[in-house]
DNA sequence: CATGAATGAGTGTTCATTCAT
DNA sequence: TATGAATGAACACTCATTCAT
């Protein structure tokens, strides 16, 4: 039973059900024996792979991590010149994020409900990955700043503001809709927020 | 050794201790015996005031969330009228909010940092506070947009991005900074964000 | 099942059951299981007289080695001054050794067997014990010399070897006899051995 | 890697490879992997010349019964009639069983060290072969009482007493001196103890 | 009310051994 | 012969919970 794989496909297959009963059970709940069941293999093969229960969370932290940081950072090395440009450049970046949480939602899933109380060495992970998100929409916030594009706010404050706003939006999701949103729509709001505010105006320009 | 107290006494003894532990330990990590060993009661004493370990981080929960609903719902019977008393408004929820969470600056810690993943139930009542934190902001939404004070937007939305927009804050601050912010200050940038967006425009109104 | 009793008794009880096991299995090979199921209690009651597997058999060879130290130390204050004196202090020390040996016979029994490969910390203690014997030897052998009641030997070599001979004896009786021998006669025999040699002599004085 | 190996040659290798590995963990705490991979083949490979862990552990003390048995045994098929024939065999004897223990260093340390706790099958081994050693010095010791050469004894507690002083002078070298002694004079002292005895006297023939 | 010794089910991890290739 | 991935039984240790005093 369970034949010899390449090494790379039984790593695949036990990070696929190690995230599965994560998902399940919760990082501290879930136990290897579950994993190992789940997988077809023996108790044993796991510790082939990964040297502890914790390896298997962190090395489906970087999965998810590496999906994220990837779709917020990509395609923008061009600083928006323009307000259309800025919009358009911010409207990108969130339904990136979006669309990668989408596509990856049970690990999305899985970290945004584990936090910081499952691991000690997670909990790092997690804060410095939240660092990253901030320092990446604080940057780009400067920019936009320094290009008159905004008026002058705290760019640390917003960028977390930025970001809790769509993490929240995103959780919210994740969690209590089974079926994934319209991201598109759902970017082009939280974009619409972030830049017009709520207050409602006689000429809106846009 | 160690006194009879009065019931509530004794209660509120373990509470605290209940809280420095898991605050640095985590919840699943920390230990019944560390618990009462802080409190200087023995072991059994835990039981004669919780049915269990779970119980006391849902009390604890009821603490944190008592007084963030609290702070959330207060003096808010008048609907405002104009972007004023809007703007009044929702400073001072939001300055509400971020004083109840310093004012109990470890509990908040606690659940900022605990998340979905270390108790079911517990997960539960996370889920429903954080509803409950959303459908408030969601009504005050829903009035404001009745009185024309707002532009039309999901109304959802647009609570769930306010409400993330503050936790994450408040999370970067009780992670990050050891010293209290200037809440009324970090209150007013989160606020003219919300309503005013991040665009610059030629007239700032206010 | 198994009444609550003094923290003395029970951890007498559990050495007790610790031995038996050891001696019946080995080190290596002894669970923990087979000691708390000898004792009657349950696994965790274990761990509240000793922090470990390792720590009971520390705990025994404490046991061991003051019994037999004690044995070798005890009533030797003055130095032999004849050559009967002499005769008279060795055989005193060895039959003390070998009585104190079979008084615990089967904790002799058990750390003649386990050596230093059980376990590093073990290992270490053991060497310690073999030191602090041949010490004891080697000073008496040195005040026998300064008396000119021994002809000029390297005292440490000749401690060593008088040490090894009434181990050997006492191992193979250990292992080899259901039964306690005669330990006067076992003592006189190895002392004349050490005193007088085996060379046939014309006049034996003595 | 690891070419094909004439299978006396390999098993040497693997046998030199336990041998390492058990002399610097202890035989219980010694993996087969760390075997292996000292030896630089495969798991697998292990079990083609091995059936078990144990049996690499009972082929090393072949070899180790081999060296001493053999040094023990060796020229002594002549009866010493003279008291200078039987020092001069005890002499060869003590020097021959020396002289091999440090020609096989690591085998000797590690079977001074291992003893009858690691393994039943090599406690059982380890009795026949201090039974055979006790045996063999005590064929010796009746021969010389035959010939009037020592005087009576009883020759069981006198080969013991015997073997025992050079098997704790021999451990202790091995252990604690990282340099081979002096053999030849170390055998002089021994067996100038053993024949002589302590006792300083007017006329030391010899 | 309070104690704290006792419980025992539960779990991560190890490692000798096997066997399909 | 040689490989090394896979196996799975085994075991030390933990800790929430109970209950006799």
């Amino acid at each position: 039973m369970a034949k010899v794989l390449a090494v790379h496909d039984r790593r695949e297959q036990l990070l696929d059900a190690a995230l599965a009963v994560f998902s399940a059970e919760g990082y501290s709940a879930a136990k290897v024996s579950d994993i190992v069941g789940r997988a077809g293999v023996a108790q044993g093969t796991f510790y082939l792979y990964f040297s502890s229960k914790q390896e298997v969370m962190l090395a489906l932290f970087e999965r998810f991590q590496a999906a994220l940081i990837e779709a917020r950072r990509a395609p923008d090395q061009v600083a928006p010149a323009t307000p259309a440009q800025l919009r358009a450049a911010m409207l990108e970046k969130t339904r990136a994020i979006l669309r990668a949480a989408f596509a990856h939602r049970p690990l999305a899933a899985l970290f945004m409900k584990e936090a910081m109380g499952a691991d000690p060495e997670l909990a790092g992970r997690l804060r410095e990955f939240h660092q990253r998100m901030a320092d990446l929409s604080e940057q780009g916030l400067r920019q936009a700043a320094a290009a008159g594009l905004i008026r002058p706010v705290d760019p640390r404050v917003a960028a977390l503001a930025i970001n809790g706003a769509w993490e929240r939006v995103l959780t919210d999701c994740l969690l209590c809709s089974p079926t994934d949103p319209d991201v598109d729509a759902l970017a082009e709001q939280i974009v619409s927020l972030q830049l017009d505010g709520l207050i409602a105006r006689p000429t809106q320009e846009r």
